[in-house]
DNA sequence: CCTTGACTCTCCCATCGTCGGAGGGTGTAT
DNA sequence: ATACACCCTCCGACGATGGGAGAGTCAAGG
């Protein structure tokens, strides 16, 4: 038997950790005294004690380890658990990397406001629009653009589609870094009647003044143009009264021919193209208003 | 002027950590009503939200993030910070691989303690020992390698090198993660005068019953080691009384020679040979004690 | 003008693993 | 007997984030 001192020497565990082991039912010693409450630890709880350090460098979070060590794993359902950690590390390399792509983004981002802005925004005119369209809370970037594959082909299906660009709406009152209440919509020509489990056929009402803004290359840089709009928004006192929207007008290597106002075309042969609406109150129609109607 | 809500939405941070920047200073609303305390952001606030989003992604606490983002610093210095961020994620992938090692060399250990334990406990009588050693607090284990690196150029420009193996014992009361108090020593043949800023020369202090085995293989598994010796030393009711030292019989490439007992000579040609000594109450001279001295 | 509902405020608490410290009791060696 | 090393419990802290209670505020509709 070691006091826990001597045990924590040789187990590589501070004293700290012992106790606090034992306070919530990880290691208890192997005795205690029952008037000085000293603790007191045999040689054989090392390696029950080696097994918690070995899942706890594995990632595990002090309670599972509780019940992962009570089910008596065998040292094969370990290196079972090392492989999968490893493919986690590799997993969270790559998340990394594309946080490092994000920061680069925003570096640009900030480089280009300190140059000219070279957005221009515009107020127009959203007439409503029948679309078929998914409202989620989405937690992966990724998962929108299954979303949009799957309506896409549920359209489809019924030969419905109508010729103008897909659209995002972000109902978020405000942001959370999990979770966020996305909406994407299709146009389509008729009121479909098929209704599918998630999928809401409905008219997706326009806007009188909608300040827009259109953004070309690839998605990194959107917060950028965000940042452009909400400054016009700003400085010429609007209210936002409802959901964002981007409206993507060309996007991926399969050139999209949507119905579109000559002012689109002008953007050029760029492989990304995005709109960004934010409905703005009506009290701005003496500004530089100009009332394009999507054809 | 947007309300607290709208500009997370924009900025894509949680109205939580809008005040959480607030309240410790990193980003104070351009606005706040005297009568409500309602927080109101502009526009303009969002290239520095964005910037200190882009310092959080690079790894800085948000009390750095506040010094540095007062100091005016350029993209181009952002730029620089995200190389070194680059190399700091290089350097992590790095040591969790590392620590991966370790857990499959604990997983090793446990399939052996699981069968016949290896290890052979002795124990004998460990004379005194004229060393030059240096103790002090070390993080890193890579440390410990420099210091017998200095150690034995210290003693080489003294010729004074005795024909015996290094050792190191370890002088911690209890573990702790950071830090570890550690002497690095190495035999002398004479009372050195000369005494270096942190070397010192001492008559290393031998023990009469010395609990001790020999460990053949690489360090990754000397907690294994350490934890027979430990069963050995807790089965045997035997009091630990002094600091542990792992001597270094053979390692690396360049095979030393130096004068040890036959005993030692049966380990073999392996790479690593190291013997762990801990000090022990006699109360035991009636076990299966040997009394072999190191020539 | 009043109600309602959405929004905001402050304040407190929780997470997770680890450490530090205060204040007091225990064990052993001089 | 006294000193010193060790142990105990209890409380708090870290840092980024979120949850929730209870109260106040704003804007729109009746």
């Amino acid at each position: 038997m070691f006091k826990i001192g001597e045990f924590s020497r040789f187990s590589r565990v501070s004293v700290k950790m012992l106790r606090h082991y034992d306070e919530i039912g990880l290691l208890k010693p192997a005795h205690v005294d029952a008037f000085t409450n000293y603790r007191y630890y045999s040689a054989d709880q090392l390696p029950r004690l080696h097994r918690i350090i070995a899942l706890k460098d594995l990632g595990f979070a002090l309670e599972q380890i509780r019940t992962l060590i009570d089910d008596e794993l065998s040292t094969e359902q370990m290196r079972g658990m090392l492989k999968l950690r490893r493919s986690e590390i590799a997993r969270q390399l790559h998340e990394q990397e594309q946080q490092l792509a994000r920061v680069e983004a925003r570096l640009d981002e900030l480089e280009r406001t300190e140059q000219a802005p070279p957005y221009d925004v515009v107020v127009r005119t959203v007439p409503d629009e029948m679309v078929a369209s998914i409202r989620q809370t989405v937690e992966d970037d990724g998962a929108v653009t299954e979303l949009f594959e799957t309506l896409e082909a549920w359209v489809a299906r019924y030969d419905a589609r109508a010729p103008r660009p897909p659209l995002l709406l972000y109902h978020d009152d405000e942001y959370h870094e999990e979770a966020r209440d996305l909406e994407v919509a299709v146009p389509v020509r008729a009121p479909l009647p098929g209704d599918d489990a998630h999928i809401a056929v409905r008219e997706l009402k326009g806007h009188d003044c909608m300040a827009c803004l259109i953004h070309t290359g690839r998605y990194d840089s959107l917060p950028a143009a965000f940042g452009a709009l909400l400054r016009w928004i700003d400085q010429h006192d609007h209210a936002i009264v409802g959901p964002v929207r981007e409206v993507y007008l060309r996007f991926g290597a399969a050139q999209q021919d949507y119905e579109l106002p000559d002012v689109y075309l002008a953007a050029g042969a760029a492989e990304f193209v995005t709109e960004l609406q934010i409905p703005i109150s009506s009290a701005c129609a003496d500004t530089n208003r100009q009332d394009w109607l999507i054809s």
